[in-house]
DNA sequence: GAGGCTAATGACAGTCACTGACAATTGACA
DNA sequence: TGTCAATTGTCAGTGACTGTCATTAGCCTC
């Protein structure tokens, strides 16, 4: 691998610091609170040259995360062929969460990455954002599961339900993760693992029933 | 029940004629390729009053699904109590169906509803405030169903994984009606019937197994 | 290492969504 | 009919974003 040129470099770190400035910005006086010029002042761009590098002041907000989920599917791609579509799903997320930290402290710190997840969750222009952004992952994953099961996503319908009831169960997740207090890395991978367990169950025809009355936990 | 004075009348026919302007113009030229200022012109109000009706452009695009999803909830919360939670969905969603064309008519013909809906799915700004809007949705089926059920919606993870997956399956379905050919209601009815049968199915551990090979039905 | 080429940036003017403030208008109701 | 309050219009301003064209600065060749 060569060294990229100077012009090549000083790109990278003109994107960098605006995404860094930018995450900082938002994450403490708000992202509607936050000017695109008070950004470009600080990295010392014209606002110009911002819109070339992020189509949008959203954009700026998903850089990270785009990283993130480049990674998820890597992952998925890489998981034994003979696991089940949605154990494959599961396992390429909570191996994820384990080797997300180093990828993304080359850019920003992991603390700001959350703080920015959160601050997505909480602000509604983003939330919208974040979601549509979801399901463009959703279908890539259906590929990805249907090739994997030697189907044709067209044909079958099966990977993109499951997909779907997959990243609902993950988005509850990520809210309620949000929403609560401990905020760490280790606790949404816990909480995770608790949810999609439930998936199974949450879909029987009657909750109250022959099998036991309460749920199976609590968070 | 009194007839409104002409003050809220009035009210009434120019919000409606925003409305309906709007999405003719929306369906037509497209969202982004139509201008506020194009549609107050042609409804002879001022900027200001649009804004004072919608608090966005995008929001004038929902009016009507905003009716349909009021509908959706009166529907739901009048399923039988006996009806599991999975079932008071699917049956409430299907109802629906039958009894919305009356309501939509009043406002705009049922034809460029289901345009609109479609716009709304080809056009990425309406596309994501589309799915947070669905989110909001499954915030509120999801204390109806925990209620039906006698639980904590904050307590028993259930009641909105339930919902997650099945909202999940339901975007599925809408998209998919969006681009197939068929574009009536009695299409997007079938579909959604068709796919909440699949849901069970599609979460077994594995799809290649004892109990057959292909996939239950093809849309 | 001078000079030409091209990618990257800056400066500037303009569009569009949206907001606050205040004045003008118009139903409602005594 | 006159007063009150709700509704609307006007206007000025902000912030995101775009097109255009001039300027700068790596890069590459001779």
């Amino acid at each position: 691998m060569t060294v990229p040129g100077l012009r090549e470099r000083k790109k990278q770190r003109t994107r960098d610091a605006l995404i860094r400035v930018a995450l900082e910005r938002f994450t403490d006086q708000g992202y509607e609170g936050t000017t695109v010029d008070e950004i470009v002042e600080e990295v010392e761009v014209s606002q110009r040259t911002f819109f070339r590098y992020f189509s949008s002041k959203e954009e700026v907000a998903f850089a990270v995360q785009q990283m993130v989920e480049e990674r998820f599917v890597r992952t998925l791609g890489e998981r034994p062929p003979d696991e089940g579509p949605f154990d494959a799903m599961r396992n390429a997320v909570l191996g994820s969460w384990d080797s997300i930290g180093d990828a993304i402290t080359e850019v920003v710190p992991v603390e700001l990455y959350l703080r920015t997840f959160r601050m997505i969750e909480s602000t509604p222009a983003l939330l919208a954002v974040h979601l549509r952004r979801s399901t463009e992952m959703e279908e890539t994953i259906s590929r990805i599961i249907a090739d994997r099961e030697g189907l044709d996503v067209d044909e079958d319908p099966r990977p993109r339900i499951a997909v779907a009831a997959f990243s609902g169960v993950m988005r509850v997740t990520g809210q309620l993760w949000g929403r609560g207090t401990d905020q760490s890395l280790d606790a949404i991978r816990a909480l995770t693992e608790q949810y999609l367990d439930q998936l199974g169950p949450a879909l029987a025809p009657r909750w109250r029933g022959p099998d036991g009355e309460g749920p199976g936990a609590a968070p």
